[in-house]
DNA sequence: ATATCTGCAAAGACTTTGCATGAGA
DNA sequence: TCTCATGCAAAGTCTTTGCAGATAT
């Protein structure tokens, strides 16, 4: 199978045979972690929600599946500032869909938003298109992300 | 002075009195390196670099007066997924002006492009009105960031 | 004069690595 | 069976904190 090195298109929940990895435990259970929630958790979380049905998980693993799963294209990673990572399933599951982030900096809070969707992704087309002339560069992902204040924060 | 808490419109070199903050040597010279370069320097290059001509000075200071000068809004602190932050001071110098990074995945390098910034703008224009609007979130910056392969790594 | 800043050393937090055991195909 | 995955413990990195001495205003 050609898609070990994460070039491959993502494989859903059951799908690690035939790429040469394993479907495990472990590794099942954080994918039902990470498809039945739209928080964004981080590694600890993930290790914290997945011990409750798998007690004898490392955090090790967690670190290792989340790595594996990032580099096949199945969950994103993101940094919202705070000094740990989260991660999110793509889209395609039950979850969101495309949406992207605003980070509150006064709480910390993270809401998704998936509006003016269809304006940015003309806006990525043109850069993509763009930026993969000019500089050679291909474009895989992005991110987009805004700041300021949540409602609550605003009063104080 | 209004915006120590960094609220208020950001200074430039020299702008630290009347803030409460002191300007001291180090800090000169940190913003020196900043206002000197193009490139996306970590704190510990920073540190490398300030060193030559302040031999005293600690990484410590350097992450000190990084947090304060992020705080105070003169630069801003980006994640390219490497594991260590890095610093950019913001437009207005005699640096390239707004613009976003492609981040390689393949080498970890960074290109800096300013292309499609009038649409760019208009769509962060609508997202923040309608964002206000609908979440009362009170926009103050936004991130914007592409990862793909250079032109080296395509060909391998 | 005095509140702020600095440098060193130590601590903290998140993440990665080594290695022997255990488990999937 | 045989390779790959796991868990524990230890190590690694980047960053923050405590504190006494130094400095800017």
């Amino acid at each position: 199978m050609p898609w070990k090195d994460g070039t491959g298109p993502p494989w859903l929940h059951g799908k690690f045979k035939g790429c040469g990895y394993r479907m495990t435990m472990p590794r099942q259970i954080i994918l039902d972690v990470l498809s039945g929630t739209t928080e964004h958790l981080s590694a600890e979380d993930i290790y914290h929600k997945v011990h409750s049905a798998y007690p004898s998980i490392g955090l090790t693993t967690v670190y290792r599946t989340l790595e594996l799963l990032v580099h096949a294209g199945l969950i994103h990673k993101f940094d919202f500032g705070d000094g740990r990572a989260r991660y999110e399933l793509v889209e395609g599951s039950q979850n969101t869909g495309h949406h992207h982030h605003l980070v509150c900096t006064g709480c910390g809070g993270i809401i998704d938003y998936a509006d003016f969707i269809d304006q940015e992704i003309e806006l990525l087309k043109k850069t993509e298109k763009g930026l993969s002339k000019k500089y050679n560069f291909k474009i895989t992902n992005h991110l987009i992300q805004f700041y300021g204040l949540c409602a609550k924060c605003q009063k104080q």
